[in-house]
Formats: C-alpha cells, structure tokens, sequence
DNA sequence: TTGTAAGCGTTATCAT
DNA sequence: ATGATAACGCTTACAA
C-alpha cells in the first residue's frame, strides 16, 4: 500500500553556509493560522493596516505563537528592506580605521543600514573577489579606506569597482584616500597628509632645527608618499634642500622604527629632529633614541602622525598631527546611504605640540 | 491608436534604504541573449555545467556584455547564497573589540560568509532591536562582545535574543563575557579576567606589597565585576583583609582615572601598588602619579590589564595582564560558522611584569 | 546537454 | 478591509 499526503512538504535542501530554509514560520503560516490571506496578513504585520479589525488581532497573535520573523532577504527581492554600506580595509585593528569605521557606522545605523566590513590582508585579489560579492549581496556602498597603490594599475582597478558597484546601484567612496581626478565618479573622503606633515617641519623649522630627517615606509602607497611629499613640502618652505640621505625607510611597527633609528642615527649624529609617518613609528624612534642616551626633545626632537590614543601619556608625550578620522567616516557614511556628493573633501589636520619636540639647542 | 508593447517591463517602484530593483541585468537578460533557458545559464554561471557545450560560451559573453551580476539576495532565498556572521558590541573603537572582530572575521571570511558590524552605543533596546533586524536578514550567528550588566534582567534578555535567533537557526555566542550557567544553549568564549588580577595580585604581593588599593569602575558589567573579584581573590589568598576604602571608582578614560587617583593618594598615602581594572586607567594612574611627584615603581607599582598597544612604551612601560582576544574572536567565529560547541571556554591569559611594578621598599 | 515548471517568502496591484 | 494573483530573480528536480 502505498500512501500519499498531500501537503506534505518536499524535502528540503540544506547547504551551508546558505541561509537554512524551512527553518521558522513564513507569512504563509501565519495567514494560514490566522485565517487570512497572506496579502492580511503581510499589511498587519508592516503596520501598514487601515484601521484594527478582527482580523487584526488575530494576524498578530498567530505571528506570536509561531514566532514569526519576517525575511528581510525576501523583503529586499520585493525593493523594500535594508541595505548594507560596506567597509573595506586591508585591516581591521589600528586606531585610524576603527575610528572612521565608527564614524560611518554611526551614519549608516541611523539611517536603518547594515554595516558590513570586511578586510583584504592587503591582497588585491582578495580585494577583488570581495567587490565582486559585496556586489552580489546589493550593498548600497563600499567605503574602500586607507592607503592604496598609487598606480595607474590601482586607478583602472578601482574604475573596475565602480562599475560593477554601479550596475548594482551601489556607489564606491574612497576614504583616507586623495581622489582619482581621472574617475570623478568615485567619491573622495580625504584629510590632508602632505599639509599635517608640513605643519610639522614648520613647526621644527620654527624651532631652530635644519637637520630634520623623515622615518617613512617608503613605498608607492598613497599615505606614506603623501606624507613624505609634506615633508619634502616643508623643507622647501624654508629653504632647506632636501637630502634623501636624511630619509629612514621603516616598516610600520614600533620595532621596525626603533632598529631602523639605531642605524641612522650612527651615520647621522648631526640631525636634530625625526618627523615620522605614523605615531607607531615615532613611539619606535623614541625608545631607541632613548635607549641610545638622547635626550627628546633636547638633543632631537620628534614629531607623530595620527594622535593615536596613549600617545599623550608617554614620556615624553609626542607631538603629532590629529586627523579627523571619525568625521571622514560620518562623511563617507553620509555619501554611502545617499546624501549627495560635490567633489572630493580633504578635511584639514591639526598639529598638536606636545613635549617630545623643543628648540634645537645652541 | 493604442499601442501595446508585449514585454513592456512593469514601473519599477524605488523604496529607499531597500535594494534597487531592475537596476542591472538578470538571469532572464542573459539568457534570452544567449538564446538559452534560465536553468542553463544559471547552471553555466555557477560552473556547474556538465561539459563545454556552444551555449556554454555564448552564456559568458551575454553575461560579460549586459555587466550580469548575479543577485545573491535571491540565491539566499533558495538556500544557497552567502550567511553573514554579526558583531555586536557596545562600541566599534578600542583594541580589544578590534582584536576580537578581527579574528571573528578571519575565520568567517574563510569560510564564504559577510561579517557585520553593530555598535548599540550600551543601549539596551538598541540591542534588542538589532539582534530582531539581524534575524530579519537571516545572520548565521550573532557574536555578542564585551561586557554586559550581570543581572538575571540581562539574562531573560539574552535568553530572548538566543529564543529569536533560534528561530532562524543561527546562534548567540558571548564573548569576552561568562556563560550563563542557566542558559547552556548560549554559546560563551570567553578569557580569565578574575585570574589575571588575580596573578597581578600574586605578583606584587611577592614583591613585598600588602596595602595594595583597586581601581576600577566598580558598577555591576560583568568585566568590572570579574576583574574586581579578581583582586579579593588576590588578597584572599595572601590573607590580606579587604579594605573597601582602598577601591577606587573611576570611569574607563585616562583623565577620569588620574583624577580619581590624585583625591585617593593624598587620603591613603599608606598605599604601595594600584591595580587597575583596564590599561587605559593604569595610564591615567601613572600619569597622575608622576605628576604629583611620585615614582613608579620605587614608591608605588601598578598594573593595568589588556596589554594595549603603546603600554610596553610607556616609561616606565606598563605591567599588565594579556588577554587572547585574537583568538576569543577566532573561537567564536568557528563556532559561528558551524564549529562544534562543547561547552563555555574561559581562556587563560598571561601576566606581562615590565616596569611599572618593583619591590616595596624597605 | 538542455528546457519546463515549480518553488523560495515577500509585497503590490486591483478587484471585490 | 480583504483576497486572488502576479511579480521579484534565482535554483533545481524532472523530463526530454
């Protein structure tokens, strides 16, 4: 004998790591419970009912006992529901990204957005496949943050991004990350590297000092060549050649700048103020210039970039430049859940003295 | 004359923040310009075609023509499609929530899925309603990060989130936060706060220390509360009485913890060692200390706990406890994405002695 | 190998 | 106020 029930259910599918289906209740459920149909229902359960019927109460009490919760993703196929604003950075821990990630996060909450971030570990491919998916998923905008390669390369990758964000009606915004003046369609959210690290050599060359040396990463990323363009800006301010014997190439770790000072400064007794790309590094120069009996800031000074947190506390505490990091976020956030966007911004920097720079002694 | 276009395609209707609709190009466009089904081009694209037929081609070069992005939304509808694994935590900045999301992320991006961030801002119904929208788009799991109050409220709370995931079959998993013993089907990865004061404790008391005070933010979070009973545990051990005049309540900043530190010195001069509930206090701490001329550690040692970046930089540099928050986010990820889950993990963590702590003096 | 057809869980249209 | 019904864009038996 061979027995048949209608209405049983076809066996479901379960691949991971999809969404699970047949898990919980659908609206149908509901309807069905409730004795309505699904159109009832749905416009109860949006709050979206004209005025409170039988019908109503019934509708609600049926999702409550099912414990109904309503699918977004099939919401979003339908054009209502929520979007996702992603974030993309090659990594997530570091003060500057955590920061402008708040910052945009604020935004997009606010305006009822998903935040979603995601990080490459610096690969291009990664970063690729990630556009790709992001795409896929419908965000409504990939923030891309931080320093990338300043080639023409980067340039047709990002217009690459663009356009497929574009066909999914998604925007692409570059932050902490000067514009592509070739690609107008992506957005900018910058502040000013070359003029932060200016202020700092003015600020040196304000105090006496000529032999001024620059602890940088060196390479074709934008940030680092951007600041050293600042500090090459700087000399030339006030008339001092620049010597690119004066210049330490550092990875970006305190270690790094730390090793790399010990070498300089053996060959260059004669300097008398370290500017550094990053806080990390100059934390890094600090404790081997201190460890080598050099006095900071009376024998060399020594300025930061970033502000980070704790850097106020240490002794001595350093000066460096203070970038407005949750605010490029807010604004990039601001683009991303569709404000409208004039032109690229580069929001100003602030130079705060601290002890670790001083007159150059006579 | 009236004319009728056939295939004239609906009004779009365009409900902002949901995704836009008949934006780009479906799978229907592709395969009508390839001049095969939907079944085979879908098949085609997902590279799940048997052999290389002509059509095979023709669908990549439609695809490739009309910029075909597939809509993920609607492959999760069927089951199959990208879960995103959700980070929800008080607030986004901080190296320890860094950390933890990092290695959250690591793991989830490995294995094929989105990583959401969410910050409630320490708003409760903002929790709720997050953890509500977050089913609603059918997450794998929700990371719940940090602290949280230890009261049963909180529990019948996170007994009603795990009851609302459940539903969609994902999972809640703590972090940084103690299993509840009552609810063993939420997940609990989290470190050893009571035994890192604890063996701070140790530590100065083998250096001599005996009237050793606690600063902390003493309220009723679960992190505060740990770390604290840590410190009895400490003093309980070296049969020490504890002194509820030598807790010091201070708010989690620098400045707050100084200010704090400056009333309680000049009221327990006795005191040789402060051991804070966070890095960021210990710095305030020394700050404050140092200021009003007292020497770190001849006079008074003090410990901090997290071991941010910058402490070991400090000078004197800081003595504190290192917590595995990379790996508390890995755990928790694996888990996340359908790890096994036999039970809380409390992993241990390591106490880093520097400078900041010495011998009483005689 | 390919096509047909039946979903997935919603929302919107348009009658009633 | 409510209910049929048709989308939305995709995947996948099952049949050819």
């Amino acid at each position: 004998m061979t027995t048949t029930i209608a209405d049983e259910p076809p066996a479901r599918r379960n691949a991971t790591p999809g969404p699970e289906r047949g898990g919980g209740a659908t609206l149908a459920d509901v309807a069905r419970l409730a004795d309505v149909s699904r159109a009832t229902a749905s416009r109860v359960l949006a709050g979206r009912a004209a005025g409170k019927s039988a019908s109503h109460a019934r509708v609600l009490a049926a999702a409550e006992e099912l414990g109904y919760v309503v699918n977004g993703l099939a919401r979003s196929m339908m054009g209502v529901g929520r979007r996702s604003i992603a974030f993309v950075s090659s990594i997530m821990v570091g003060p500057t990204f955590a920061t402008m990630a708040g910052g945009a996060e604020d935004i997009a909450t606010a305006k009822g957005h998903l935040f979603t971030m995601c990080t490459t570990g610096g690969d291009l491919d990664r970063e690729a496949a990630l556009i790709e998916t992001l795409s896929e998923q419908r965000v409504a905008a990939v923030l891309l943050v931080g320093s990338t390669p300043a080639t023409e390369e980067f340039e047709r990758r990002a217009q690459g991004y663009s356009d497929t964000l574009a066909r999914v009606g998604a925007r692409l915004i570059l932050c902490g990350r000067a514009a592509l003046p070739e690609h107008p369609q992506i957005a900018s959210i910058d502040y000013d590297h070359r003029g932060g690290v200016r202020s700092g050599v003015e600020h040196l060359v304000g105090l006496g000092h000529r032999r001024i040396a620059f602890v940088g990463s060196l390479d074709d990323m934008t940030t680092p060549h951007q600041r050293f363009l600042g500090y090459q800006d700087g000399l030339a301010d006030a008339g001092i050649e620049f010597d690119a014997d004066l210049t330490v190439q550092s990875g970006n770790s305190s270690d790094d700048a730390a090793s790399a000072t010990v070498a300089f400064i053996e060959r260059h007794p004669e300097v008398t103020a370290m500017v550094c790309q990053t806080d990390v590094m100059a934390v890094g120069v600090c404790r081997a210039l201190h460890d080598a009996g050099i006095a900071i800031p009376a024998q060399i000074s020594v300025v930061g970039f970033d502000d980070m947190q704790l850097v106020a506390d240490l002794t001595p505490s350093l000066t460096t430049v203070r970038a407005p990091f949750h605010r490029v976020g807010e604004l990039a956030g601001r683009i991303a859940v569709g404000g409208v966007y004039d032109g690229p911004a580069v929001l100003p920097v602030e130079l705060i003295v601290r002890g670790s720079t001083g007159p150059v002694r006579a």
